[in-house]
DNA sequence: CTACTCTACTTAAGCGCGCAACTGAAGCGC
DNA sequence: GCGCTTCAGTTGCGCGCTTAAGTAGAGTAG
């Protein structure tokens, strides 16, 4: 709030040394011999002052800036995406680069963003609608992650649909139950999420030789969710793969009130593990996202595209997402 | 991703004019008379060529940067705090401001941010810790806008608690429900909120006479939850403060299964209004943030700041919080 | 015809920093 | 005492952009 910044000339000043040094001391720049004594004075010097470099020079500067964006659409954020972000975060860190994430509405366009930011990479996470993926991948960013929301869209896939949707049904067969039902949401926003996952609950059903599942949508209210529980009931469907948690929940619930036994009558497995999920009664056997492998994945990603090597070849869907085991299947 | 970047320069020269011009030009600078035409052969020319000003060098000239910083700790970020950034990203864009998100975990140092980033100001939404909320106030930032948690925090409160809990008992008393009980949260990262809204309860039961509120933690599992259910029922509490919608919701739920109505027997009135709120049998009454109107309070208070004026003394907690009544009291 | 104004630009001075290249002094072998 | 290397710094250029100040030419007033 001073009136005018702190330059590294003013620590020179203060240091009695020159600017130059200044630099190579507060960087640790290496091929450079400072006797430790006027190491010491420079720090005295700049953290008498609280100098801060001004970042928008140093960047200049060396060409290069340290500042990573994820750039992410006004999609309703769980607590996935910041558990992403902590671990993206956490190992770029080392690298000295710093995480930011920027909604990005689909009105919205983002030219504008690159004069307010100099991103040396930008992580997308999912679309962003066709003009702005578009004019993403022509602007002179250094690196970009296109990740996708399902295997539906164009990028790096995350959270694994078909795999999702795979994992839910062989465990309910696993557990005897045969006759499957899929709980679709009653959100637009989320379908492409939602077609991923029944798609692998498709096709490991055509795999494991059984029916073809009972796709319901699931009305996010009481009666409605009654009504979808008692459809599947007629259609002797006992085992249900839930979009996610909060339907699989929703879902326990009304069985309950209608005097149907979980999981014995109809086992429910649903995709989040939300902190209700283990909580519920019976607790509730979930696909869960690993957030910190995925992470790491992005960051490793990102880290080798920024220098300039080949990304390495590890299957990026490995270990992603777990199933988790309760007492609902 | 191609080799050199396109330059002012590169610019200037396809479209035959100075470098300066292009500036002009792309900027709409005023005071500056440029027919349309050669307008026109500039903005061409950027296109074409994919231009898009350095970042760096446009802050470092104007001395001004146009990047906002949300700081946030590790707190779980519900659907509340992405709304705020929407609504504070929107109400700034107008001023050419642009709005990023930084986690800041307990253990990070600010202090590297800002060799990666320049902001105008940053907003700090909630406490940083004690060394980082320091190095924040004497670092060189233009303004900053420090938000707390509850009015136990230093800073302006968003969400008020006192009146959150003041809304959640008058609402009960109100409906006949003049034994009240508070329900607790089992997690210390919350705290801070939640001692103010039970500060919030006890002033209010205060001021109606009536008895002070039954303090009980709700352990999140169900036969925790029923426990305390029990406990409250033979304290002979008939209307329940739950910290937030999902104490609320589980109690409902627990209270259900033991044959106790709602709300006759037992009231309950939740915070945040969850989707699932709404949806709940019967629907949950609950204390609603409204992010909307939290965004352009604190957007209007960063644009003050930034542009030197005093802010308005307008009250900072009129309008954030609003009774939702459904049918749980 | 000169002096002035207005248009439509251009020239050039920074912004603060990083880093390559240079320099002066000290140390050392012969 | 000479040339060589190492130490401990300094000088100065350039990153790409904004913007104050300047200027050539056309138009107009007297």
């Amino acid at each position: 709030m001073s009136d005018r910044r702190v330059t590294a000339d003013d620590v020179a000043r203060l240091a009695g040394v020159s600017r130059a040094t200044v630099s190579y001391v507060l960087n640790d720049h290496p091929h450079q011999t400072i006797p430790e004594a006027t190491r010491e004075k420079v720090r005295r010097a700049a953290a008498s002052l609280d100098y801060t470099p001004l970042a928008s020079a140093r960047i200049l500067s060396r060409g290069r800036s340290d500042v990573v964006v994820m750039l992410i659409p006004d999609l309703p954020l769980g607590s996935v995406v910041p558990a992403v972000m902590d671990s993206v975060a956490e190992t770029i860190a080392p690298n000295g680069l710093e995480l930011f994430l920027h909604r990005c509405p689909p009105g919205r366009d983002i030219k504008n963003l690159w004069n307010a930011i100099t991103p040396v990479a930008v992580i997308r996470l999912g679309s962003l609608g066709p003009e702005n993926d578009e004019s993403l991948r022509r602007s002179q960013i250094g690196f970009l992650v296109e990740l996708a929301n399902s295997e539906l869209e164009q990028g790096l896939v995350l959270f694994p649909g078909l795999e999702t949707g795979e994992l839910q049904v062989r465990h309910l067969v696993e557990r005897g139950h045969l006759r499957i039902g899929y709980a679709w949401p009653d959100d637009d926003r989320v379908t492409n999420f939602a077609s991923a996952r029944l798609r692998g609950v498709q096709k490991a059903c055509a795999e494991l030789g059984i029916a073809e599942p009972v796709v319901l949508t699931l009305p996010f209210n009481p009666a409605g969710a009654a009504a979808s529980v008692d459809s599947w009931r007629e259609a002797g469907v006992d085992g249900i793969c839930a979009f996610n948690d909060e339907l699989a929940l929703a879902i326990i619930r009304v069985a309950q009130l209608r005097g149907i036994e979980i999981p014995q009558d109809l086992a429910v497995v649903g995709v989040d593990d939300l902190p209700q999920a283990a909580f519920s009664v019976p607790p509730l056997s979930t696909v869960a996202p690993r957030p910190d492998k995925m992470g790491q994945f992005v960051a490793r990603r990102l880290l080798d595209g920024i220098a300039g090597r080949e990304p390495g070849s590890l299957d990026p869907s490995d270990g992603f997402i777990r199933l988790i085991e309760r007492d609902s299947a």
